[in-house]
DNA sequence: CACATGTCAGGATCACTGAAATAT
DNA sequence: CATATTTCAGTGGTCCTGACATGT
């Protein structure tokens, strides 16, 4: 026996699921994570982009510098600036200011690969607006931030 | 030496970031757990929380229904299936119509327990909202809602 | 036979904790 | 001494893949 019915009715999800804004906002990220998953078929893209980004942003800047001021982990951020380093998209250099601090900086190398990279988000991003207008992407990016200012950003005070 | 005004500028992010919607998804997605994580201090807590909320919901179920439904991992929801059995919110019975199914049900103790949940997640939605007015929650989850519509919900075809 | 279901094993990313060594 | 930075080891949750036995 097939019932049918009960297996073929596409969508319905649980109501009290779809009241919960942080159950949204999980699914909904899910979903973004895999469009730039696929758009650049290599994995830790989220991480990689983040870093180069920054760097070429906020030039040369320490890791805890760099942590904080994209809300990442300082651990996460040092195994994944070993790779970029040995792949020769970032440098690390002593701060002769102070002697614990790393120096970092992006490699030419790094910089077109950023490049690469922007078109390929890019594009994700806009995959995954779609069925938004104009407006109402804006709206979405607007409340976001509004949310994300106010929790904000760092990971340890 | 301390450089004060190097650590002490309290927000910059990166421009590049601001500007990308996903980052902007997980990063408030991320503090979304948190505030969740740490109001109902057990882990494991949003797929628990999805999985008491669709039984109640959905009345009896199969396992691959809720794990479409849910938009949740079917081996993922057998183990947090195997838990709740065993602490008693939840039960599997075999459902006679298909012997490859099982029918899921919550207990009395899961009703409870899930209502004890409701106020914590809920409480956990509107410290993640604070800086939001009435109008612009609904918005957010409206956008967010048609966002999880298009890019459908099922994890598996 | 093809297909659905429940189950299990394992990998990969991500967020997080705790601690150590070094320097301020 | 207290604090900051870099680094490492490890945990846990989420997502994903592949496989298997069982039933339709």
């Amino acid at each position: 026996m097939e019932l049918d019915g009960e297996h073929s009715s596409p969508h319905p999800p649980s109501q009290r699921l779809w009241a919960t804004p942080s159950w949204l906002l999980n699914q909904v990220a899910s979903r973004a994570n895999r469009l730039v998953a696929e758009a650049a078929d290599r994995p830790g893209m989220r991480l990689r982009y983040a870093i180069l980004a920054g760097l070429e942003e906020f030039g040369p800047i320490s890791q805890a510098e760099l942590s904080r001021r994209l809300g990442v982990d300082r651990g996460d951020l040092v195994k994944a600036l070993n790779e970029l380093e040995t792949e020769g998209l970032a440098a690390r250099s002593a701060d002769p200011s102070d002697r614990r601090r790393n120096s970092l900086q992006l490699t030419p190398d790094g910089e077109t690969t950023l490049a690469g990279l922007d078109a390929l988000v890019g594009s994700a991003q806009t995959r995954l607006l779609t069925p938004l207008s104009a407006n109402e992407r804006e709206q979405l990016s607007f409340l976001l931030r509004r949310l994300l200012e106010h929790h904000d950003g760092y990971n340890r005070p």
